[in-house]
DNA sequence: CGATTCATTGATCGAGATCAAAATTGGTGG
DNA sequence: CCACCAATTTTGATCTCGATCAATGAATCG
């Protein structure tokens, strides 16, 4: 849970990060631990239920016809996802863990009564909404106009910085349990082509990697490089005027 | 006024979306029209309003400091946007009119009141925003997985739906008051390339043009050929428990 | 009508895709 | 500790879709 109340600290103070964290859990949650490529959200079914990750990676992705898959984002520690099922309606894209990941499953109906008794809790998790959906448009950003290689670092930006708010400070190191198939689906790219590109990247001293963990050498370059701006992921806080 | 009533009209009914109208017309608005290229928020500022598209187009855009230019989505008539501003932060992108256009701008501060008195108020609006993640979330797979001819499609298609809720009434004619560099900015293609895959798309009997206006020949062949699934903008109506 | 913006067409180039083979990695069990 | 296996990664050769550069051809609007 510790992953959870980071996150949200990032934008309530401490007393209200408690009392989200503790609605949530006296709520008709269930804490589950599945292993890799659990499908916890079923493209076309109505899940009926919101995520809380606790620990491990997921992914939402979409599959095409012919077999192509785009991941549309990741699912960190700390993670709420899945707020759009309050509004009963079908899922279009599936979520799936990556590693072995615990979460909390929250049943709909009762985070929605939650949500009424406790209006200013609705805040938060609006804020929850906001943040992810900047995520997306920055990832069309990415897909849509960077280079394989401007891509790849900005991802990394955006990763560490993510994961960092998980932790609770900074890390400099991304533990990527992701094959190159997975960031080729996530970029737009072929493993083949993230294979190369990752290569020369290291070759040019941008990052390193051992054991699946990228070391990101020197983030103001790859910043730069990257057209990764630092602030775009709103860590300021609410001012939700009452 | 009519066009956000009938968007509206897909998820509430009749009394309800009447009453979302008169909550929202009686609060502190204005209504204003601009001449195209009118920039409505501005990336880095915090708008503290909310807009209704009521006629004319608009872009929500992301400029790169080497001049490039992502399109992240189309506000239509109808549309309801810049959700964000609610919790009072920093805009990641900039909005700007296509077209003269009419909107309502809505102060932030009452329309939270208003949600907060009104609560059932909310369930729609939350719809909009989770409507808006789902076409950011197709976009994505759209720019990152898709060829030229299937982006263009697939966007095509999704106008075409759009504007026909706008309308209240299905429309097979798409009036696209944009430049080749407009598509190409939204799509991650380049204008050139634009026009020589919509040329061979009207070679291949998909599409007709004439005077700005698309004219979708084959729905069923062009969906199929773009991987456009009809049914992911959920249209369905929502069920907030009470 | 000019003038300016926008679209088309042609020629060439290049980033990333594809196909296929070889090299690494990471278990698993003897 | 080592041998074996499957999955993943890397490397090489070649191809292609879309980019780039540049010129020509409509529209649109004073």
């Amino acid at each position: 849970m510790d992953t959870f109340r980071n996150r949200i600290a990032q934008y309530v103070d401490a007393p209200m990060a408690e009392r989200i964290v503790k609605t949530l859990t006296e709520l008709d949650t269930e804490e589950r631990t599945d292993g890799p490529g659990a499908e916890l959200v079923r493209a076309g079914t109505r899940p009926n239920r919101l995520f809380v990750m606790l620990d491990g990676w997921a992914v939402r992705y979409r599959l095409l016809c012919d077999g192509r898959r785009q991941i549309v984002n990741f699912m960190l520690p700390g993670d709420l996802f899945d707020l759009q099922v309050l509004g009963d309606l079908e899922a279009d894209h599936s979520v799936a863990t990556l590693t072995q990941a615990t979460f909390l499953c929250v049943g709909a109906t009762g985070f929605l009564q939650a949500l009424r008794e406790a209006g200013d809790l609705a805040s938060a998790f609006w804020w929850a909404a906001v943040q992810e959906e900047s995520m997306l448009r920055e990832h069309i950003v990415r897909v849509g106009q960077l280079s394989a290689r401007e891509r790849i670092g900005h991802l990394f930006l955006e990763l560490r910085r993510r994961l960092s708010a998980a932790r609770g400070g900074a890390v400099n190191d991304v533990g990527l349990p992701l094959t190159r198939t997975d960031l080729a689906d996530m970029l737009g790219l072929t493993p083949v082509h993230i294979s190369r590109t990752l290569s020369a990247m290291k070759r040019d001293g941008l990052i390193e990697e051992n054991h699946r963990t990228i070391a990101i050498t020197d983030r103001a370059r790859l910043a730069r490089l990257s057209q990764f701006d630092d602030s775009y992921l709103h860590v300021r806080r609410l001012v939700f005027t009452d």
